[in-house]
DNA sequence: CTTTGCTGTTTATGGCGTACACGAAGTAGT
DNA sequence: ACTACTTCGTGTACGCCATAAACAGCAAAG
């Protein structure tokens, strides 16, 4: 029942939207191999996540993992979907930018605790349900804003986006360390070899002696604050364009779908104006 | 005299930064090793780079290329730079917007050419020249302006990842569309199974219907300039800083490193100031 | 001539995803 | 009750991957 060809995305749907299967007492069944599977990325990270470990975890063999899931990606998809309902979005409270700000933080939370996460790559993961919701959620913090609807999908994407690469970047220090015993800033200051050939770097010197390395910022705090005012001066944009009145009427004026502002509010207004204009 | 222990950091700054080596006429050498493994990783992304493809491209055995490079690891280093050294960073004039603008979409278009460098993870790769030469220059694009040093730091790395995020969906696409046959738009479209269930969906729904996923946003133009309003506005706010003169003697103000706005440009004025509110 | 060092090869180990054929156990139909 | 069919777990096997270790050919140095 659980067979299909791995690489039929319509399984894969099926698979993630079926909420509430029964659980069989013994045996194994798709929420035990997610769990497991889940618990071990947790450990190693997606790169250690592996059909044969997440089977031993569960003492079976490999190949019985199959009869469950069609492969490797789609347990991962599933992974995903799995973590995310842990973690519901609590509903914040307050304007567009303090909400925007509490997702981003969540979802950065979410990366700490599941640092695989941020790891997952592909452009054809099927959502499953958990991962809608968030998705929702981001994109309602934005839709009393006066953005275009293109622009509220495209902040979210790159809210998300930043979120992911933030993660990166920390998962793989922690991987380093952990694989290595040694740590990502002792490491760093044994390369002796490497900073003798920076002295001939006129900017990177100038950082360096100024201190600029020795008080780094909080790589995702400060990545957000731009990320958010860099947003906010949109948004302030759009709501001018919104509060502007038709030049004829007086009217509400409708954003073209160009992006390209208006004067009037009706092609009736402009040729008031126009006929006005020739005979005043 | 390459053989090195895989894991030693310092023999990798060694193969970055030894310039000019003599490329014997025949039989492997390491530009030509780096340089067939670009290829390699250009046609079929970081995934598809292997050890074994390498050598058969060079008509060589595998194990052949472990004379001459560590590991597959030290070669990513390798074609790193290697392909940064193809790219000189053009010296652009104007404002710190128009050059750090000029600096991203240059690294944008590296990444057009050559995909797999979005790829390329970890927290430990040894800079090689050209790879420093980049980020000196990026550096030097903020160094005129107010930001504190850690923050040109900051400001640096942020726009290096949205680059590097944006061009990994890139890659992601491209690569699912060209292993599969199909492209991301038909493969989307055909997923009706999913699209069923997201009636559920307020703020999604109401997206969809406005046709927000018609006309989407150029994600990379989009996010750039996000993100450049989101520096411009903390520029902007350093250099009105900066600008504020010592309330006592008018004098040039320096900005704590600390960040907390100053008052008096020394302990001189704000005793001079002290002593005035008492006797005045 | 022998020694040493460099280069490329051969062989082998251990990891990975997963295709395929099989056996055991349960279920439905007669 | 007996058969036919499905479900589930297993064992074996293939083809990929990185790389360790021992070895063979060759040149220059002693």
């Amino acid at each position: 029942m659980a067979r299909g060809r791995a690489d039929d995305p319509d399984h894969g749907v099926e698979l993630l939207w079926r909420a509430g299967d029964r659980e069989p007492r013994q045996g194994l069944s798709l929420p035990r191999i997610v769990r497991a599977a889940v618990e071990l990325a947790d450990d190693e990270g997606l790169a250690g996540l592996s059909m044969r470990k997440v089977a031993d975890r569960l003492g079976f063999t490999t190949m019985s993992l199959y009869r469950h899931v069609p492969g490797r990606g789609q347990l991962v998809d599933l992974m995903l979907d799995e973590v995310l309902g842990e973690h519901p979005q609590p509903m914040e409270t307050g304007g567009w930018r303090a909400r925007l700000e509490a997702v981003a933080r969540h979802a950065w939370e979410i990366r700490k605790r599941h640092p695989w996460l941020a790891e997952v790559r592909g452009s054809r993961h099927v959502p499953g349900p958990n991962a809608v919701a968030h998705y929702d959620y981001m994109l309602s913090t934005l839709a009393g804003t006066a953005l275009r609807p293109s622009e509220v999908i495209a902040v979210v994407g790159m809210v998300g986006r930043f979120v992911d690469a933030e993660a990166l970047v920390l998962v793989e220090t922690r991987r380093e360390e952990r694989r290595s015993g040694v740590s990502e800033e002792e490491w760093w200051g044994s390369r002796d070899s490497l900073y003798e050939r920076l002295d001939r770097y006129p900017t990177l010197s100038h950082l360096w002696t100024a201190g600029g390395w020795d008080h780094p910022e909080d790589s995702f705090d400060f990545g957000l604050r731009r990320l958010l005012d860099g947003v906010e001066v949109l948004v302030r944009k759009r709501d001018e364009i919104r509060d502007e009145k038709c030049a004829e009427c007086g009217g509400p004026l409708e954003p073209a779908p160009s992006g390209r502002p208006r004067v009037y509010c009706s092609r009736a207004c402009q040729q008031r104006a126009y006929r006005r204009r020739r005979n005043g």
